[in-house]
DNA sequence: GTGGTCTAGACCACC
DNA sequence: GTGGTCTAGACCACG
């Protein structure tokens, strides 16, 4: 697994991370069991200080998504499969609200939204054709 | 015009501002001229400090939106309208665009994300129908 | 006498005001007597507030350039001629100075300032060919 | 890096240091890379305030001249070396474009400037001889 | 009255 | 450790 972090765009790494590892266990690119990458590892390929791995590891164990396993690293949570399939898209919801109600709040319309929803839609599925 | 502030959503406040401020000139609630509240109203109406509002009154500023005129105040510039009419949308999809980006990245299909914008922006409408 | 004042230019108003009057003194283009304009006229004609031009003259009474004649408004002091004269390059080394040593403190050398000079000062004879 | 303020000399401080960042930056003195000085280094050596300093580099952000490394610093960016270069002469010359039109409308001589540039010079430059 | 600058000190997020 | 945000209060320049 291999985590894309944009250290421009605001959001905090660690809290990339976090999101990024959540949906890979949803989606099963991650697997219940020891497979996720060490501290070291996950740094070099995404590129960033083992700090911020670390933490990101530190928040997702206190949610239970992670278990520590004594020398040997971390591992999965037998129930993270179900609660970050749950999470999934009320990740992306919780983020949407916020953007739509600054934009009813300003007099944005139902059709511009829906419009510009369909167009950067359009725009992204071009840019990384699966 | 009142600009309405939430101090714990992470958004700076003077951006906050700065945004309502664009928004206001965009959608005519702001005129071109000397309608701009002073630093010290708008601090009072929207209960945060004095130099909070400086701060995002320079910004807008030193992105052309507003003019100083020596000891009388803030005017809106003459070609803010347009910008600001024209970063209207932009401002809404630069946002959304990074929520979609998470989304298509991570397996959400379109008929999902479709339905969470319409069921978030239905509560949204219910919200404050004013 | 008109002034002609340039609100975005940093320099206050009212020293603008001041400045251009002791250099019309020493020009001879405002003589001793009575000749200074009132304050509203100066007001109207350089478009600019009334207390903004009634500052600078305030200043200028202080500094015994102008003297108050009752009933009659604002007269040129007899010895202004001569110290508006001596003032006059005085007023622009003062400025001058800062700049140079700005300068010469960050390394520039004597050849390129001598250039800026002849080139800016070539500029400005085309400006305004009196 | 070490910047000498003026706390009495009309130009605000802040603006002081954005100006001695780029001259450094321009010299060599600053090289591309984490080099600069942080917030409260800077505001130590100059004697400011803390808020002071983060304002001016909030500014040269703003400018493109330092990018923000998130928890590390601020870092001139790479094409910062460039346009500080560029803006070198452009920032004096901008003032004395000022300075001489001033005297030019004023009837001083080409003859005056260049001996009051050539006497000022002379004496900054036994100001500080090293 | 207006905005602009500066200081002081607090708290937070990040690495 | 780093920068970023916010608050509070003071002083100044300008009109």
């Amino acid at each position: 697994m291999i985590c894309h972090v944009d250290a421009s765009n605001g959001i905090p790494i660690y809290e990339q991370i976090v999101r990024q590892v959540k949906f890979a266990i949803a989606n099963g690119s991650l697997l219940v069991g020891e497979h996720i990458p060490s501290v070291r590892e996950m740094a070099t390929t995404a590129a960033v200080n083992v700090n911020t791995v670390a933490r990101a590891y530190r928040d997702l164990q206190s949610e239970g998504i992670l278990i520590s396993i004594r020398g040997t690293g971390l591992a999965v949570a037998i129930c993270a499969v179900e609660k970050c399939r749950g999470d999934r898209l009320e990740m992306i919801r919780e983020r949407l609200r916020h953007i739509l109600r600054e934009a009813v709040q300003n007099g944005i319309t139902s059709k511009e939204v829906q419009e510009l929803v369909r167009s950067e839609w359009a725009t992204l599925q071009q840019e990384q054709p699966p």
